[in-house]
DNA sequence: ATAAAAAGTGCATTATAGTGTTCTTTTTTG
DNA sequence: CAAAAAAGAACACTATAATGCACTTTTTAT
């Protein structure tokens, strides 16, 4: 999977924060076990996970059109 | 499910291009019933499955840190 | 007003994400 | 350095997303 700025993203974020990733499970609600998995780079989760982390760390998800070339 | 502002930017994106769900499902490669059920906001799509779509429509998905006051 | 296209709904099946646990490896701290 | 904490890996089990299909409702165009 590709989603290497978004799983950065959350990990910068969490680490900035200096929030364990046990932390975050208590935290968000999400289970320990998908985190690792997530942060590590071998997860798919779906949006209601995505957004349940990103609550947790005051972060907000957001679409926009892109402006760059077709890369 | 309270993805409200995704669903509606995947779906303002599409229609502002004039696209169809099934264009759409044949352009991104998700299935038409899973686009369907999203865009119907009964969805929890993977994130795989919402940057296929982000990608087709040329969206970018963005995490920032919030500066609104906590919800 | 009617036909055609698009959007929405429901269902069975398959694939896989989430959970909880245990174990190993790495990093941090005293 | 050793102990403790954190991160990463692996497993069985459960829950549910994705798929493909058939059908209904709504919207668009003639």
């Amino acid at each position: 999977m590709h989603f290497l700025s978004i799983i950065e993203a959350i990990k910068a974020r969490r680490e900035s924060l200096q929030v364990t990733q046990k932390a975050l499970s208590d935290l968000s609600g999400v289970a320990l076990g998908a985190l690792k998995k997530f942060e590590s780079g071998r997860g798919n989760p779906t949006l209601s996970t995505l957004k349940k982390l990103c609550d947790a760390l005051g972060l907000e998800i957001t679409l926009s059109v892109k402006k760059t070339i077709n890369p």
